[in-house]
DNA sequence: ATGGTCGGCAACCGA
């Protein structure tokens, strides 16, 4: 029996506004790691204290009201570092670093806007960055987990409505093939191994009614490990707390859990 | 079929 090791992720849409949801959730679930993204906060406007209250280490990174990303563990966050190694770095997207030996890359994957846009190009090409910056910085054997917000659907059953959403920014076929080949660098979508339905989603745009009844969701934030920490999952899951709470989020939590 | 809601930040933009 090894070690048990608990990792999260969580678009929280700003921390400062969510810490009625991630304070009582850290409480109960004492992740040995969440990584959180879209904290909408300057790294010197993190509520770093309300983290420290409850027994977590922060490292964060944000530049402006927009994106922003952190790593929060009650252990020891080691070797922290920001943004990819090609140029623009885009900081306030990738945070990674070392907890309990596993090293966890978090990233908020540029959204796109519209599939005509230039962002939609760069979001792309950041994909294939962030591909590079995996051949510079490990390799597949490395016990290695890649989290967060992808902002790609991967599969059909990934989202509500497969045949209508194929010029969505998330389910767009090039997205799709961009993710694919990170994915064929070396990484198991853990939650997969554990989930075979479809309708497993972890966002709902707010503007929709009733989201959660009708089923209208995507399936964007993942926890990818590669095989040698895959390996040792033993279980994945979905919680749709945040979506339901007062004051909801779009985004809920995804939760691996490993026997190191 | 279009528009729907949030958050940051103080007018809209981005998701």
């Amino acid at each position: 029996m090894g070690k048990a090791f608990k990792l999260a992720t969580f678009n929280c849409n700003s921390v400062r506004s969510r810490m009625h949801i991630i304070g009582p959730w850290l409480s109960r679930h004492r992740p040995d790691a969440l990584c959180l993204q879209e904290t909408k906060a300057k790294t010197e406007d993190f509520p770093e204290l309300l983290f420290s209250e409850l027994g977590y280490n922060v490292a964060c990174c944000g530049l402006s009201g927009h994106a922003g990303v952190a790593i929060v563990s009650p252990h020891k966050i080691g070797k922290v570092s920001f943004g990819l190694v090609s140029e623009p770095h885009d900081e306030d997207r990738l945070v990674e670093a070392v907890v309990e030996g596993v090293t966890i890359v978090n990233t908020y994957v540029p959204q796109g806007r519209e599939v005509e846009d230039e962002w939609f190009a760069y979001k792309l090409e950041w994909f294939k960055r962030l591909g590079r910056h995996f051949d510079e910085k490990y390799t597949p054997r490395k016990r290695l987990a890649w989290v967060g917000d992808f902002n790609v659907a991967p599969e059909q059953r990934d989202v509500y409505a497969p045949e209508k959403l194929l010029d969505h920014v998330d389910f767009h076929p090039e997205a799709r093939a961009a993710l694919g080949r990170l994915r064929n660098w070396g990484f198991v979508d853990v939650f997969r191994v554990h989930n075979d339905e479809a309708g497993q989603y972890s966002y709902y745009d707010y503007r929709a009614k009733d989201p959660i009844g009708k089923g209208t969701g995507w399936r964007v934030d993942h926890i990818y490990a590669t095989k040698s920490l895959a390996n040792k999952s033993t279980a994945a899951y979905i919680d749709l707390e945040p979506r339901r709470a007062e004051k909801p989020s779009d985004h809920t939590f995804v939760i691996a859990e490993f026997e190191l």
